[in-house]
DNA sequence: AATCAAAATGGGAACGTTACCATTGCAAAA
DNA sequence: TTTTGCAATGGTAACGTTCCCATTTTGATT
């Protein structure tokens, strides 16, 4: 029966009657520099004795911690899981995992993960924000570990945001709506104050509705008493026109989705399209349309700029800050006019 | 400006003006011995510095790395998700951080993740596992390392499995049907093979519907060209009888939520119950009854008993291992009788 | 006042690794 | 030959902490 403590480096040392310094150079970038001879001693004794390198001496020493940190404001948003399996999956492509913390939206708990993520000593960090944690970030900034954000601007921290292009999402959804014959377009989003992605997606689509020619309204507040009597009232002022709701993303698609239901409108009749793809879309009946966010490709992006900072040897190809959405035409955008309703 | 290095124990004891032990006592368990005084000076120094200890260092020198490592097969199942949840807040309740590997179902990945928690020095392990990986799990026991399940067993592993009271969520779903009038029951599940907690559901699904005297039926599979026709003949070979199905899981509400659409059968009409809730149960009109997973115990459960295992002086107060689901009625389990057919 | 136990504090080694510099061996250039 | 240079290897000192044991201080007991 093997021993129960896990072999170290000095044990696969001996077995392989070499030193440390080769074992060490053997499992880290200096493997080429072993005749391979050595190399063949040392992999035989490490596999006998199941020697995996303890990542904690590592990170200690400085080889680093081969650890990348997470923030995620709301780790049961769809939306935000989607994020964090590309970050995974990227991170582990280049051999670093991955520590997830989750704030719940809670500033103060989003504080206490940050500063525990430096002590675990991650190598980069991933932060989708929840509050505007400006000076903890910038503490962080100075200190050299490289920080990308996703989706969300913090006040006026200087690292990257990588996100959804904002603006070709704004324009890809009202260029749909306009060929699918909607004239008039409700725009439906949370507050923007704090968010720097609802911002953007806010102004292009008051500057582009109006350069389509498209009538538009706009609706900030997701609160039942607030978006049903909107709803209502935006469908009656624009009676005869068609009529459609553009929901900045998937809490809002789900609180129209809602209004719909209770204000029993058809959807097509009355348009409806979102940002952000979730999995009950298309069971909703007839299917709501959405604007996919590439979640794969900017989880990967972060990861590599990221990457990219902690070695500047690799060539520091340009990362991609803004990335296109994919549109998933449902049946929510399918306008049925008046005339549908002659026809038998 | 502060110098770009995080301060250190020692340095920490320097302006402190004691040693670096006391320093250590006071970030430990032993601050109670310190004098009030140092304890005081220490406070100061340390705040002054914002120090943090470095996590890795701890590690490294047995003092326990604070980490717990979770495997999940696929953390875009919101089930995964919501548990996932659980074990983070409850672990972040006793002070760990978690590292969350995600295997994408694929077993080979699950080998990899299995290896480089351990190489993290995690001081236990949550599992949900996708695939059987009975020997590594078998090495990683050995070795001492806390181990618990979720959901599902492994093979002949001897860790406790937490997870839903399976026998009763069956027993509350079929009351729940028979109460509302439903006298014949159509069970889909996928393949029940490897996974325990699948097995489970049916052998009771089976004993309990005959005990209920309700006719019952099994689908045990959620391909779209077997399912389809299974429902429809189920709800012909049972014209006249109150029908509903019951769907093992959320993947499978899922599946059905498609079939009752593809064949247009009316929710309620035909019940239609299902374990796991999901966001859009709700949104499907009438709506999805659901027996939903209390996944924030269920996870916190499995940390408390990593914990117990870790630090044997708690005292061992029995971990729950099985828990009850909520019921959570919807239309779709509200019989329409073919006379609601005939008033206006 | 003298003694002793207990509480409070400090010093050094160890944890498993990598970084740095020194040493060895051997072939090519002088 | 003798030198030079480079590739291959090894030894030692960190990294920041905790643990064990030794020392000092304190306060109570004889």
């Amino acid at each position: 029966m093997p021993p129960t403590t896990r072999a170290t480096l000095i044990e696969v040392a001996n077995v392989a009657n070499t030193s440390k310094t080769s074992v060490s150079r053997y499992f880290g970038p200096e493997r080429h520099k072993l005749s391979p001879a050595l190399q063949a001693r040392i992999k035989q004794a490490a596999d006998a004795l199941h020697y995996q390198p303890n990542l904690m001496a590592r990170g200690l020493k400085g080889g680093g911690s081969r650890l990348l940190g997470m923030l995620v404001a709301d780790i049961r948003n769809p939306f935000s899981v989607a994020i964090v399996h590309g970050v995974e999956v990227a991170a582990r492509k280049h051999g670093y995992a991955l520590i997830v913390c989750n704030t719940d939206n809670d500033p103060s708990l989003e504080q206490r993960h940050l500063a525990s993520l430096a002590a675990y000593q991650v190598e980069g960090l991933v932060v989708n924000a929840a509050g505007q944690p400006q000076q903890l970030l910038q503490t962080i900034m100075r200190s050299g570990l490289p920080l990308v954000l996703i989706d969300r601007e913090v006040g006026e921290i200087s690292a990257p945001v990588i996100g959804l292009d904002n603006e070709l999402a704004i324009d890809m959804a009202l260029n749909h709506l306009s060929h699918q014959g909607y004239r008039c377009v409700l725009y439906v989003s949370e507050a923007p104050e704090q968010a720097s992605a609802r911002q953007e997606r806010l102004q292009r689509f008051q500057q582009q509705s109006a350069s389509l020619g498209l009538d538009n309204a706009i609706l900030t507040s997701l609160e039942e008493q607030e978006a049903i009597p909107a709803l209502r009232d935006f469908i009656q002022e624009n009676q005869g026109v068609p009529c459609a709701v553009l929901c900045a993303n998937g809490n809002a698609t789900l609180a129209m989705t809602r209004c719909f239901q209770h204000l029993e409108v058809a959807m097509g009749e009355v348009g409806l399209i979102g940002i952000d793809e979730l999995d009950w879309c298309e069971l909703v009946p007839p299917g709501i349309t959405t604007l996919a966010q590439p979640t794969d490709a900017i989880g990967s992006a972060a990861v590599t700029y990221l990457l990219h900072q902690t070695l500047p040897s690799k060539a520091a190809k340009e990362v991609q800050h803004h990335h296109p959405p994919v549109l998933i035409p449902r049946g929510s955008t399918q306008l049925i006019g008046p005339s549908a309703h002659l026809s038998p």
